[in-house]
DNA sequence: TTGCTCACG
DNA sequence: GACGTACGTGAGCAAA
């Protein structure tokens, strides 16, 4: 603790602007994680190393009487209040800065030196205050920061210490930099601005003119006045610095540099939290420091705080095992296995509050929510459990409603939801407390509901991480990232699953009615593994070269998502009953039908028995088996028998498609429409496909009917509410546009550039046919062609596909390679890189691992067609997240109220109010055709087509 | 649970 | 010479 001393002339007071350090320390110094789970430490490593080298290195020679760390207590400040503009353009802390904030303070704590923060102060101001009252005494002054703010405050007592570069600032340094002296370095400020604090100052302006016009003036008002008093004039300067266009400006923004002065201008009159004379140095007490440093698992400043100060001090049992070993090793999973039985059950408000208190202190904490359900929109909050250390997990029972240890009202013994909530909610939503979560997309739509429904304002988690996408970010295509496959994998351990506490089957419960003792070890359970899956693979994204990805268009869609699907999309169940019946009418006609063709009746969904009644009783020609040994009935196969003239496979196609329509849609759809909002909630599972597509379940919205008549009128079942119209907005060829790029295949790319018809041009170009009056035969062959190619082409499937012999296919794609030779170059380096790597990349970075790439026969076919399209299918992927992460700031930035609804691979839809249509059209087609700038410009643009209307048929 | 079929990009 | 064969999904049904 530090001692109370009076400050006299011998005194030499040391003022640690804290804050700045943390930024810079993060930014200089190599990334370190704790070894043991992986918590980001390198600022507090460098914060220590810091703070111990001062209070050392100076001692005998300069060495400081009085030391205080000082914060800054709040990112809103008094000068928010004198200009909106002020910091406002401020990205948040990086997200491996956010939980070493606490831990900062608690080091300088641990060192025996004052914490000072001030609520709507910055740091800068109490440094200029407890300077001022350090002068005033007549004490030397040492400000340890290489802040340009703070040189204003330098004096031939108060000068400034950059520890980074160990270098002193003085009166002389600050005249280099600023070219005046230090008591007017606010008034250059106020006019040369500053771009990274948003400080206006006057345009054209820069520090160079202002130091000039400062040193002919002598201060800013001196300037003003004179400007203001001479009107701009062409030909006669008023004075020989004041140029036409400057003195204009500064006679127009002389109120902005009046401004920015305030901003600028460090406030010495700042009221103190805490006396000068209460930061009288003291040694550091190694039983507070070292269990502090020991929990950092900084071992070599541990050691050498032992050494320096302890001189027969216990060592502990981190410092003392192999000695130099640092916190820079590489990060592993916690040893510790996992042990249900030191899980606990939180049911009193005030051990609720204890977690909380250790989740800031900590900074990280792994969050995961039970409900009744597994809609996340739909369901109910039964519980929510945390994990802030291996096996170091609680969960807190709040909606059980069966079971466990009985109330008078047949409820477990449990906290007040409300109350829980309320003491949650700050936590959750607390920037400086990171919550892990796997597929954590659903968690933040049940806190939003659940605090929509009980507190009567969402709860928003942030900042979030997802162990489910860092997983897949990492190793697409290699596994599952479900949480079991995850544990099983990574910790060879199997999480107790579902089943074993809800039952199956029949028999399965909702998890509310799980008794407490069981929810308690499941659920904690999941929150432990997160936290230490959260460990293992965190660091491995920016050791991998995947951070970028992760952080740019992986962990941003997060929120997006979870706003589309709390948005839904409105259905008309009327005209899905009405098209079920008439669906069904017709359904048994074309039974009617067969049966009679058939000469009995038998199950029109059944394809064993079609396969016997067409090949075994009508004895048909060219019956084809499955790998199975079935006969093969699908629709191709039933198309060729229809071609041949036969009636009953005319009439089971009829019956399929649209019992197909009518089982999956028009039955189904209805029934999904949630009650309390009339809408379609669809989930989005940001890790369905291992290209990066998402994809759409319960129900699946990115397969609804388009392509034939009778399915649109499904589509046009999806329409816009009262006063709003749907939009919706696709990319054109995207995927062709990036062969052209990706392969860089210069005749694809002239066609785009030109905005020609891409399939009329392949036709034109392979068989020697002008474009104009073309064979719309010869196109279609030719757009065949082209989505092979995306699809690694094979003679064979050509041939299935255009109902050719492989003989002629053979010789399209031969005549296709002899006319684009880059894309033959573009498969076999893809082919070659897989081979090498064993993944391919996308445009944006994105890793897709081919399994059995280096194996033999079919599955190497299969692999490498995999190495061809799996970078054009997901670099299109990465192009529309992008758009989609940038959408919502986009809108809201022009004032429009469109949301957006759904993701269908290479289109948007949104919802928009009517009046808004035409301007949401035009935003948006920008932000998608722009998605992947400024890190990537293309060879070729990219074309979207947007329209609106009142349903979704008529919108595409 | 698996396989077949078929809806979408 | 034979092997399979266009890429990526999800849902409903039958059959085991």
């Amino acid at each position: 603790m530090p001692v109370t001393r009076e400050l006299n002339e011998d005194s030499h007071v040391m003022l640690v602007d804290a804050s700045g350090y943390i930024f810079r320390a993060f930014h200089a110094l190599p990334p370190l994680t704790r070894k043991s789970d992986g918590l980001p430490v390198g600022a507090v490593s460098g914060f220590c190393n810091m703070l111990f080298k001062l209070l050392e290195d100076t001692k005998g020679k300069d060495e400081a009487t009085h030391f205080a760390c000082i914060f800054d207590a709040s990112s809103k400040t008094f000068r928010n209040d004198l200009d909106a503009r002020y910091k406002a353009q401020r990205p948040p802390a990086p997200e491996d800065l956010v939980p070493q904030f606490p831990l900062v303070r608690r080091a300088a704590i641990a060192f025996g030196t004052p914490a000072i923060e001030l609520e709507n102060y910055e740091a800068d101001d109490l440094i200029a205050a407890y300077a001022r009252i350090a002068e005033e005494k007549g004490a030397r002054v040492t400000i340890i920061s290489s802040d340009k703010d703070l040189m204003q405050l330098v004096t031939d007592k108060v000068s400034m210490l950059d520890t980074m570069k160990d270098r002193h600032l003085s009166f002389d340094a600050v005249m280099d930099k600023f070219g005046v002296a230090p008591d007017r370095v606010t008034h250059v400020q106020a006019l040369a601005g500053d771009s990274v604090d948003n400080v206006p100052g006057v345009p054209g302006i820069g520090l160079k003119t202002a130091a000039q016009l400062i040193n002919a003036f002598g201060d800013l008002e001196g300037l003003l006045k004179f400007s203001s008093e001479h009107a701009p004039d062409k030909k006669n300067k008023p004075h020989e610095l004041l140029t036409f266009k400057r003195h204009e400006n500064l006679y127009q923004y002389a109120d902005d540099a009046r401004i920015s002065h305030k901003l600028v201008t460090l406030d010495v009159h700042t009221p103190v939290p805490v006396a000068i004379e209460e930061f009288g140095v003291c040694e550091p007490k190694l039983e507070e420091l070292v269990p502090f440093l020991d929990e950092m698992e900084f071992r070599t400043i541990t050691r050498r705080v032992q050494e320096k100060i302890g001189n027969g001090a216990a060592p502990t049992a981190s410092a003392a095992s192999e000695g130099g070993v640092d916190a820079s090793m590489p990060v592993a999973a916690s040893a510790e296995a996992i042990d249900a039985s030191k899980y606990v059950t939180v049911i009193a408000p005030e051990d609720l509050r204890e977690w909380m208190a250790r989740a800031s202190a900590v900074g990280v904490i792994g969050v995961d929510t039970e409900t009744d359900g597994l809609d996340s929109v739909a369901a109910n909050l039964v519980g929510v459990s945390l994990a802030l250390g291996p096996n170091d997990a609680c969960y807190i029972p709040l909606g059980h409603t069966g079971d466990g240890d009985l109330l008078g009202d047949g409820r477990p013994e449990q906290m007040d939801m409300k109350l829980a909530l309320e003491i949650l909610k700050p936590m959750l939503e607390d920037p400086s407390i990171l919550k892990v979560g796997q597929n954590f997309k659903y968690d933040i739509n049940v806190f939003y509901r659940a605090g929509m429904e009980v507190l009567g304002a969402p709860i928003l988690p942030s900042p979030v991480d997802d162990t489910m996408l860092i997983s897949a970010t990492l190793e697409a295509g290699l596994h599952g990232h479900g949480m079991d496959a995850l544990a099983e994998l990574h910790f060879n351990h199997k999480p107790i699953a579902f089943k074993d506490v809800a039952g199956t089957g029949k028999k399965q419960i909702t998890f509310d009615k799980v008794s407490v003792g069981e929810a308690t070890k499941y659920a904690a359970e999941d929150a432990d593994v997160t936290l230490r899956l959260w460990a293992l693979l965190k660091p491995r994204l920016s050791a991998e070269g995947m951070a970028t990805l992760y952080e740019t268009i992986e962990r941003p869609m997060v929120p997006v998502v979870a706003q589309m699907e709390r948005a839904g999309i409105f259905v008309e169940r009327e005209t899905l009953s009405r098209l079920s019946g008439d669906f069904a009418q017709r359904m048994a006609q074309y039974e009617a039908e067969a049966f009679e063709l058939a000469g009995r009746e038998f199950n029109m969904g059944s394809p064993k028995q079609i396969g016997e009644i067409l090949f075994g009783e009508m004895e048909l020609p060219g019956g084809k088996k499955t790998k199975t040994g079935a006969w093969a009935t699908g629709a191709d196969a039933l198309e060729d028998l229809a071609a041949e003239g036969y009636e009953f496979p005319k009439a089971l196609l009829g019956w399929r498609s649209l019992s197909k329509l009518k089982s999956t849609y028009t039955d189904a759809l209805g029934e999904c429409i949630n009650p309390q909002t009339g809408r379609v909630h669809t989930s989005f599972n940001l890790v369905g496909a291992q290209t990066g597509r998402l994809s759409s379940s319960d129900p699946n919205l990115q397969n609804i009917p388009i392509r034939t008549e009778e399915g649109r009128k499904i589509r046009a079942a999806f329409v816009a509410q009262e006063g709003n119209v749907l939009i919706a907005a696709d990319y054109s060829q995207i995927e062709l546009r990036l062969l052209a790029h990706i392969g860089n295949i210069d005749s694809l790319k002239d066609a785009f550039n030109n905005d020609l018809d891409i399939h009329a041009m392949t036709a034109s170009e392979m068989f020697g046919v002008p474009i104009e009056g073309m064979d719309p035969m010869i196109r279609r062959k030719a757009k065949a062609i082209n989505f092979g190619i995306i699809y690694g082409i094979s003679a064979f499937g050509l041939a299935r596909q255009l109902g050719i012999p492989r003989g002629e296919a053979s010789e399209y794609i031969k005549a296709y390679n002899a006319k684009f030779p880059g894309i033959l170059k573009y498969m076999d380096e893809m082919k070659a890189f897989a081979r090498e790597k064993g993944y391919v990349e996308t445009a944006f970075g994105r890793r897709i691992w081919m399994k059995g790439i280096n194996g033999k026969g079919p599955e190497r076919g299969f692999a490498e067609r995999q190495a061809i399209n799996a970078p054009l299918q997901g670099s299109a992927a990465d192009i529309i997240k992008r758009a989609m992460v940038k959408m919502p700031a986009a809108l809201e930035k022009s004032g429009l109220q469109a949301k957006m609804l759904l993701q269908v691979h290479d289109e948007l839809i949104f919802e928009a109010p009517k009046a808004e249509a035409e301007k949401t059209i035009k935003l948006v087609k920008k932000i998608m055709e722009t998605a992947t700038f400024p890190v990537m410009d293309l060879s070729v643009p990219l074309l979207v087509e947007a329209e609106a209307a009142h349903s979704w048929n008529e919108a595409h």
